[in-house]
DNA sequence: CGACTCTTTGAATTTTGTCAAACTGAGTGG
DNA sequence: CCACTCAGTTTGACAAAATTCAAAGAGTCG
């Protein structure tokens, strides 16, 4: 068998293993699941509320956004999806999708047929294991994002998600030293955090001029991490990451 | 083996069943898992924040609240729990708990240790599946609620909560006619909602004078249960019950 | 009857939203 | 190379929603 570490390129791997520690032969199946890769421009659905997919996806290469829309024109961001990520992988236990998923960016997406899924979750238990478990860690997502969006007015709010995005980042190895890219518009932050985006304007201004971060043609720098993680109310346990530190 | 509809009084067998079909010897394995039953005063904490519990609950009777805690001494209520519901079934494969749970009234509830649970998910692949499943609606959950808290005005967040509430008590046949048990305080639901106390109570007296509901003594009544989905913009298909018909 | 929690009310304030318009920078085509 | 478009950002003035603070009622329980 391959050494361990070829294994690592691959994100849902890399991803897992960020979470859940896996054996190598695991790794294996994982690698070897029959994935149709795509490349999707931004602003794309990938699937829509009410739809019934056969396959999930796993994003590969840029970011998604999975929402809500209500009856009155308006729509809730509920998650953001970065590389490694399973934004729709819930629809391999629930028929009738609740929510939709487009691009943000420029994407790939690697798609994987539900029965390839349910086939190595059988063989596999671990496997499933560390999915449910992923799945379980996007609901911790949620209910902290809940927590702020209820609790938190938005300046701490703004400073929370912006924390949490560097912290998964990180986590998957997409942050270097204190910077990253944050390809995310006013309007579509607006959309995640409950407000609008001419407020999202001011407070990001506020934020700026206190320091805590520099937002710039789509790059995001975190000039003193703790500050930051201070003014947001911020603690990453909710993330379930086995190893979180800021340096590598 | 016994007849089928024996299984059924177990509040975990039936709230399964109203996500997912379980096997006769399914449901016999669910009933046969030893459980400690414990009986809770109300406003009790059941786990904290940072606990790293062996063993999940049951809510055989009564209802409780998921909630977080902010620093600056707020909290989020991040759901409600009810009949045949499992709270912190999370804790089976996420070690540290990022939310507490307490009870809201009396409750009675079953403990049944991570080992058993584990045991029957490897034997019963099935019974792992629908438990996953259940992860995964409690998740749609959390992102409609999210979506309720960003996107809509008091007056349809509150409506939105009455109609999900009603529907999953429907669902565990909790609901007579157009009638159930309310005991959550009006502090409770503003936790829950993301409101002051004194808003809630200034929305609740107009939801009350435009006729949508009768709350009164711990027990709510929807008059016409059209109307406040309507008001509520609730689409029942995010909590992924097979039967969701308001007359059984 | 207290003691208690829960609900209700009033008035002033703050936060956030709405509307409308101007500005910026990147890309496009004449 | 210069208008031109277009998406995204920024600004100002005003309105609406929700919070805060403070206090008074109501209902329940020992």
């Amino acid at each position: 068998m391959a050494p361990s570490h070829v294994f690592d390129a691959h994100p849902l791997v890399q991803k897992l293993e960020s979470i859940f520690a896996l054996a190598d032969d695991e790794k294996a199946a994982i690698l070897s699941m029959p994935m149709q890769v795509a490349t999707l421009r931004a602003d794309q659905d990938v699937v829509r509320v009410g739809d019934s997919p056969s396959r999930s996806c796993i994003i590969l290469e840029g970011m998604t956004a999975t929402y809500v829309s209500t009856s009155k024109g308006r729509r809730q961001i509920v998650s953001f999806g970065i590389m490694g990520d399973t934004p729709d992988l819930q629809s391999l236990l629930l028929e009738e999708m609740d929510n939709s998923l487009s691009t943000l960016t420029p994407c790939t997406l690697g798609f994987v047929q539900h029965a390839v899924l349910r086939d190595v979750c059988t063989r596999f238990p671990r496997i499933a294991a560390a999915l449910w478990r992923s799945t379980l860690v996007d609901a911790a997502i949620f209910r902290a994002w809940m927590t702020s969006i209820g609790q938190r007015e938005g300046y701490s709010r703004m400073a929370h998600l912006f924390c949490e995005l560097v912290a998964r980042k990180r986590a998957v190895g997409l942050v270097e030293e204190d910077r990253c890219a944050f390809p995310i518009t006013q309007t579509e932050l607006a959309d995640a955090l409950g407000m609008t985006a001419v407020h999202v304007n001011r407070v990001l201004q506020a934020l700026r001029s206190d320091g805590h971060i520099v937002l710039d043609q789509g790059w995001l720098t975190v000039p003193d991490w703790d500050r930051l993680v201070a003014v947001a109310d911020f603690d990453a346990t909710y993330l379930h990451v086995k190893e979180n530190r800021p340096a590598a």
